[in-house]
DNA sequence: CCATCATCCTGCCGGC
DNA sequence: TGCCGGCAGGATGATG
């Protein structure tokens, strides 16, 4: 599912393609995902796309005329971009057609959004306002972190799924931070001391970053905006690994059920603050 | 206020 | 082989 990693892949891949092309139309054939509605997209014609970013897990297009267009994977969302205007892919229920290429939205579950704003509402609007501080912000120091969790109580989990905390972290690189820190993911916050909290920031940092640099995790079919899928699930711990020996110490891991979520650790390597 | 649960959806997998 | 229950888990909103 896409995860921080996974969305700035396809943020990356998004600039390098569409990056000055010129919006022509887009066609739904799930009108309930595209907000406020699909008609709104009109005002993008012949507008060109000047920026592709990355806040949390949206995506951020970048219009002339300072619109916006938003979007969120959810948990089946792909992005897949091709030339070949005849080009159709499984479960494309949008295409953003651009005057020399076109942008696929494919979704099995079909919990992904897409949104039209403009730069005063479109952070309301989609959310975005709500996210807490990115991962790889320079400000995200120790002294952010610590005073951003002082107050908390609640499993370690719980803190790396709260989007309104820290950006873009996801079931996958929280499982996979909690291991490198030696961390139990049900763990209390509130008992750790500093030097666990200290390993637990450069731990989420680590994955994300070792996720980017694979090009996502295509465990449960990611694939990038070019089709190809990453690599970094030949690279997780615990993860998807439930039964089978840690990569570390052979004991098999464990799966349990933590804020709703699947959650899998080593009970060898990791410890229960 | 907090934690838990249901909802949105569909594909996939294990069990019978 | 085929049917069915359960699971997958991002985000939001309702419920206890």
């Amino acid at each position: 599912m896409p995860e921080l990693p996974e969305v700035q892949t396809v943020v990356t891949d998004l600039y390098q393609t569409i990056v000055g092309q010129t919006f022509q139309s887009i066609k739904s054939d799930w009108e309930r995902a595209v907000l406020p509605n699909i008609t709104s997209f009109a005002q993008l014609k012949n507008k060109k796309v000047i920026d592709v970013v990355r806040r949390g897990k949206f995506i951020v297009i970048v219009f002339q005329k300072d619109l916006f267009v938003v979007i969120h994977l959810r948990m089946s969302g792909r992005i897949i971009v091709s030339e070949d205007k005849q080009s159709q892919f499984p479960y494309g229920h949008h295409r953003i057609e651009f005057a020399n290429t076109l942008l696929h939205f494919c979704d099995s579950r079909k919990f992904g959004r897409v949104w039209i704003s403009d730069s005063d509402n479109y952070e309301q609007f989609t959310g975005i306002y709500k996210l807490g501080i990115e991962p790889f912000d320079e400000q995200f120091t120790y002294e952010y972190f610590e005073k951003l969790i002082q107050k908390k109580k609640g499993v370690v989990k719980k803190i790396l799924l709260d989007q309104s905390l820290i950006a873009g972290i996801g079931n996958i690189y929280a499982d996979e931070a909690c291991f490198y820190c030696g961390i139990r993911p049900d763990s209390k916050v509130e008992n750790l001391d500093q030097a666990q909290k200290k390993n637990l920031l450069h731990s989420i940092i680590k994955a994300l970053k070792q996720g980017i640099e694979n090009r996502g995790t295509s465990i449960t079919n990611f694939h990038d905006a070019y089709g190809k899928k990453g690599t970094n699930q030949e690279l997780l711990y615990v993860y998807g690994r439930k039964g089978l020996p840690c990569l570390k110490c052979k004991t098999s891991i464990e799966k349990i059920r933590l804020v709703g979520r699947g959650t899998a650790y080593c009970p060898s390597c990791q410890i229960e603050y």
